[in-house]
DNA sequence: TCTTGCACCTCTAGCCGCTAGAGGATGTAG
DNA sequence: CTACATCCTCTAGCGGCTAGAGGTGCAAGA
């Protein structure tokens, strides 16, 4: 059986090696076992467990949703209801968070196109964000 | 000259009281002048600098970058440029967010589409986390 | 065999931008 | 005068890591 160290299980499943041990830590992944030198090693489902917490965290997944998904994983005979609402309450914070931001995209092109690129005194960037009245999109 | 109390400065300004006295703890608002028993008295200039500031926080800004707008601000003959950068870093960072938003939400729909609502182990949001190579959009 | 040098270990503290709570003082209305 | 909201300071905590100190393990070259 080949011992896979940290360093390696960091590099084969993209996940930084503080961030193996910080997942340990908050009970994400098991504790692994260690070589005569206290060392960890790992094995290749722990691997897989890392490169799925990370696929979920780059698709915005917070640890506690991360947590849900793995027990759900870990006991394939459930049903996957829990999930699919997971990832459905995933999607409309996306969705929201979409919106705002085009928001916030209008309103910043607004306030770039404004600046005279002279004076503070004029500048539309200072001037809009001092007063919130003068948004075309007040909805932030 | 009518005293304005932190409760009032909140709420005039949309900041939160312990907001406000983090925002003079790290010298983003002056130390307001005290009544006789310790309590803080706000003026109407400080107000607009808090709606200033709540205004930038709702727009993304990072405290640093707000702390430069409100320089220029206090100074308003300098030349705007450096509040134009800003707006400009900023309008191009949420350009970048709203793009790997959109990415990530073509995965989460064909990861809820295909979630036949039967068990784990069908489940197209469990696989989908378990292999980044089954993504359609692999760029988040 | 020895030494070099990287990778590993644990532990604590820090990042951002607040937020919560303890424990007490002040201010105002009835 | 009492009740009660609001204020004060201070410390600690949130999420999700990241950085650094100070030490140990291990493999490869001389």
């Amino acid at each position: 059986m080949k011992k896979i160290t940290i360093g390696e299980a960091a590099r084969q499943s993209g996940v930084k090696v503080p961030t193996v041990r910080y997942y340990e830590s908050i009970g994400l992944l098991a504790a692994p076992s260690r070589s005569e030198g206290n060392q960890r090693s790992f094995d290749p489902a722990d691997i897989n467990r890392l490169a799925f917490i990370r696929h979920a965290r780059e698709l915005g997944f917070e640890i506690e949703a991360i947590r849900a998904l793995l027990t759900l994983q870990d006991d394939p005979h459930q049903s996957c209801a829990s999930a699919d609402a997971i990832a459905k309450a995933r999607l409309i914070e996306v969705e929201q968070r979409i919106r705002s931001l085009m928001a916030l995209k209008a309103e910043l092109e607004t306030m770039v196109e404004g600046c005279g690129h002279g004076r503070v005194d004029q500048c539309r960037v200072i001037e809009v964000l001092a007063d919130h009245g003068q948004c075309t999109h007040p909805h932030h």
